[in-house]
DNA sequence: AAAAGAGACAACCGCCACCTA
DNA sequence: TTAGGTGGCGGTTGTCTCTTT
C-alpha cells in the first residue's frame, strides 16, 4: 500500500491546530503562497505533513470561506445537488461557495439526512421511504436485513437496482457545458427536448465541456464505440466556430473543440443540432432525442438551464 | 452538580489519479 | 515504461460542546 512520503515521517504533529500553527500557516501562504503543499510545513516552521496543512487551508483558514450556519437555500440545493451527485461532496461544494466539501459532508450526515428521514424521504435515493422504514418505525425494524451497504448505522434499504447510469448537465463556471451520464446510485434521468424529464436508462457517456466526447460504456463487455463513431454538429455557425476533430488515445473516443467565442455568443443563445450518424448499438447515444438512436435538436437554453442545476464535473 | 448522550465540527486515513523523472 | 511523489477525494474517527437525565 502506497502512503505519503510525509506519512512516514515521525515527531509531526497531529490533532486539532492551536492559534499559533494557524498564525504560521496563514503568514506563509499570505505572503508566498502555498506552491508544493509537501514543502509547506518546513517553510512555514511547522511540524505538521503538507496534507495536513492543506486540509487546514482549504477548511478553515482560505480567506473565502463564508462562515455560520447554512441558509435553508443553501441546504435545498444542497439535496437537489446531492440527488444526482450522490455522495460527490467536491462537485456539490463547487456550486456553494465559501462551504467545503468537508462541512457539506458533515452538514449532510449529521443534519440533512435526519431531516430528510423526517419527512418520509430515503437520503440515498431521494425517494419516499416505504412506511416500514420511517423514523417513526425505526425500533420496530432494527433487525431487518435491509440496512445500507453503506453504512451499517443506516436503517434505510436503497431502492434495489436502481443503479443504472443517469444523465446530468453543468454549465460550468466560465463558458463551458458538460453533459455527462455515469454510474450514480440515483434513478436513470433522461432530459427530453420539450424540457419534460423521464427515467429512461442509457449507457453511453456523452460530455460536452468545451468539446463532445464520446466515452465507451462503463463495462468493456459490453458493445463499444468504434473509432468511425462520431458526432456531428450542424449549428449553421458550427463549421467556422469549432476546431478540428481530434482523435484521443483512448479507442472509441472523439474530441471536437469548442471555441470560446462560439460557447459565449452562439452557442448559448442559437439552437444546435446534435446527431448520431452510427448506430451505437445496444447503449444510447442521445437520450434527449425521443428515439435514442436518432438525432434531435438541442437547444442551448435547456442545456444551460438543466446545466446549472445538475452537473458532473469532468 | 455530575454523568451520559447527542450533535456539530475538525482532522485523519486510505485510496486513486495524475504528473514527472 | 515505470515507480515515486503529490494533490485530491470520500469515508471514518476523534474531540469538543451542548443538552438531557
Amino acid at each position: 500500500m502506497k502512503r505519503h512520503s510525509c506519512c512516514y515521517k515521525q515527531k509531526l504533529r497531529k490533532g486539532l491546530w492551536s492559534p499559533e500553527e494557524d498564525g504560521k500557516l496563514l503568514s506563509y501562504i499570505t505572503k508566498h503562497g502555498h506552491g508544493c503543499w509537501s514543502s509547506v510545513p518546513k517553510l512555514a516552521g511547522l511540524e505538521r505533513c503538507g496534507k495536513s496543512c492543506r486540509l487546514r487551508w482549504i477548511n478553515y483558514l482560505r480567506p473565502d470561506l463564508k462562515r455560520g450556519a447554512f441558509s435553508s437555500e443553501e441546504q435545498d440545493l444542497i439535496v437537489e445537488l446531492h440527488a444526482v451527485l450522490g455522495n460527490r461532496w467536491s462537485q456539490i461544494a463547487a456550486r456553494l461557495p465559501g462551504r467545503t466539501d468537508n462541512e457539506i459532508k458533515n452538514l449532510w450526515n449529521s443534519c440533512i439526512k435526519k431531516k430528510l428521514r423526517e419527512k418520509g424521504i430515503d437520503p440515498i435515493t431521494h425517494k419516499p421511504l416505504p412506511e416500514i422504514y420511517k423514523d417513526t418505525n425505526r425500533s420496530d425494524n432494527h433487525n431487518s436485513t435491509s440496512f445500507s451497504s453503506e453504512t451499517n448505522q443506516d436503517f434505510f434499504v436503497k431502492e434495489p437496482s436502481d443503479y443504472s447510469d443517469y444523465l446530468a448537465f453543468e454549465k460550468l463556471n466560465t463558458n463551458s457545458v458538460s453533459i455527462v451520464n455515469s454510474l450514480s446510485p440515483v434513478s436513470p434521468t433522461q432530459f427530453n427536448t420539450d424540457g419534460s424529464v423521464s427515467t429512461t436508462g442509457f449507457e453511453t457517456q456523452i460530455c460536452v465541456k468545451p468539446s463532445i466526447i464520446l466515452l465507451p460504456p462503463p463495462d468493456n463487455t459490453s458493445s463499444t464505440i468504434s473509432g468511425e463513431d462520431h458526432v456531428q454538429v450542424t449549428d449553421p455557425t458550427w463549421e467556422s466556430n469549432c476546431g478540428t476533430a481530434s482523435h484521443l488515445d483512448n479507442p472509441g473516443l472523439e474530441e471536437i473543440k469548442w471555441s470560446d467565442e462560439y460557447l459565449n455568443e452562439s452557442l448559448l443563445s442559437n439552437p444546435v443540432y446534435v446527431k448520431s450518424e452510427t448506430d451505437f448499438n445496444a447503449n444510447i447515444a442521445f437520450p434527449w432525442s425521443q428515439n435514442q438512436n436518432q438525432a434531435c435538436d438541442v437547444f442551448p437554453k435547456d442545456l444551460q438551464r438543466m446545466a446549472f442545476s445538475f452537473g458532473e464535473t469532468l
